[in-house]
DNA sequence: GTCTATAGTAAGATAGAC
DNA sequence: GTCTATCTTACTATAGAC
């Protein structure tokens, strides 16, 4: 081992990725960032001139490639709408881990007093992915309303759990939320009336 | 203005709550709490000799009073199941401002790797907080599986919706999950089926 | 009880050898 | 591309006057 053989940017992202989703944009430090991928502070730095605040901005990047591949796509695709909404629940199943890992997407809320640098990667990947689960709702003959109130509501459920499912350390709330999600997103509008004072 | 009035206990643990709620326990440094609270770093040790850690602690403490007191003791009084659960739902929009500041037991989750010195209470308050609105739903005749998984998911549901509020910078997701929170809690059992994969 | 002033420590970031 | 060593800053924490 003469010289360090470089470590593949897959991995790093993976690596640096589990730290920002296990202690947040503030409490992840260099030494931990160092630790979790095996480079030193200054090959990190190497590789993003820009420090923890690149890092984490690759990260989310990372993340919003991930939800475009396989949220989006699926959602958009044209299976049925039941069928791409499985295939979304299975694929975040993978990506959380069973609940066992947490949403960058809260992690990497409000690191500072402006909202932070990811404010808006954030605010974005929230409101596609409403969308594209709103539309996949339509296309299951629901209006627009009651598509985009589920959608939100669904998303929510799905950030909620991860919380309560970190707070007691346990992961039944997530996956009590996935079991249920597919059935209550479809099921028929009387049951869960859109109609309760939706500000759209 | 020779010698400064000592701040009062109440407004000083609501300030420090506030710059929590706002940035978490690593992002809250002891300038941000010195200058929401108007005293000096010096006199915050005074109050708090354990620093930032006490201070965090002690607002935890007063959110737990908080709890006890406006959703516990109501989740348990002798009203209707519907009334109970209606005013959690307005004590609740009150303590988040309609969706404006975040919960305690999402930001001061998981500060350090050993997850913290605040998970026992988080732990403690998810699940005390769901067993007062599990029994709430028990006494609305619903059996036992049933409002231990509605009750979580509302938990779940009323986190998640500050989680999207938050990244997505608007109230409406909060909002419209309190709107519809009394309605889908006690809705008739056919339509939200308890049944699905309840892993209790 | 609050303050100014100051340690002490850990974090982010850089320089330069290999 | 990775490393050791160092710099600089910001944060936590303390000492002592008022």
């Amino acid at each position: 081992m003469a010289r360090p053989a470089k470590v593949e940017d897959s991995v790093l992202h993976t690596k640096l990725s589990d730290v920002f989703r296990e202690v947040g944009y503030e409490g992840a430090t260099l030494a931990m960032l160092s630790a979790a991928t095996g480079l030193k502070k200054a090959s990190l730095y190497h590789r993003f001139p820009g420090g923890k605040e690149q890092m984490a901005s690759e990260v989310m990047a990372g993340a919003e490639t991930w939800l475009i591949e396989h949220i989006l796509t699926p959602l958009g695709s044209k299976a049925t709408p039941a069928a791409r909404i499985a295939t979304m629940i299975r694929n975040l199943d993978t990506f959380y881990c069973g609940g066992k890992k947490a949403c960058l997407l809260n992690m990497l809320s409000s690191p500072s007093a402006d909202r932070g640098p990811f404010a808006n990667m954030i605010k974005n990947a929230f409101e596609v992915w409403i969308g594209a689960l709103s539309r996949a709702l339509v296309d299951a003959e629901f209006d627009r309303d009651t598509a985009h109130f589920r959608a939100e509501r669904a998303i929510a459920l799905l950030q909620g759990s991860l919380v309560v499912a970190r707070g007691m350390a346990t992961t039944t709330p997530f996956q009590n939320c996935l079991a249920s999600l597919e059935h209550e997103l479809l099921a028929p509008p009387p049951s869960l009336p859109s109609a309760v004072a939706t500000h759209v």
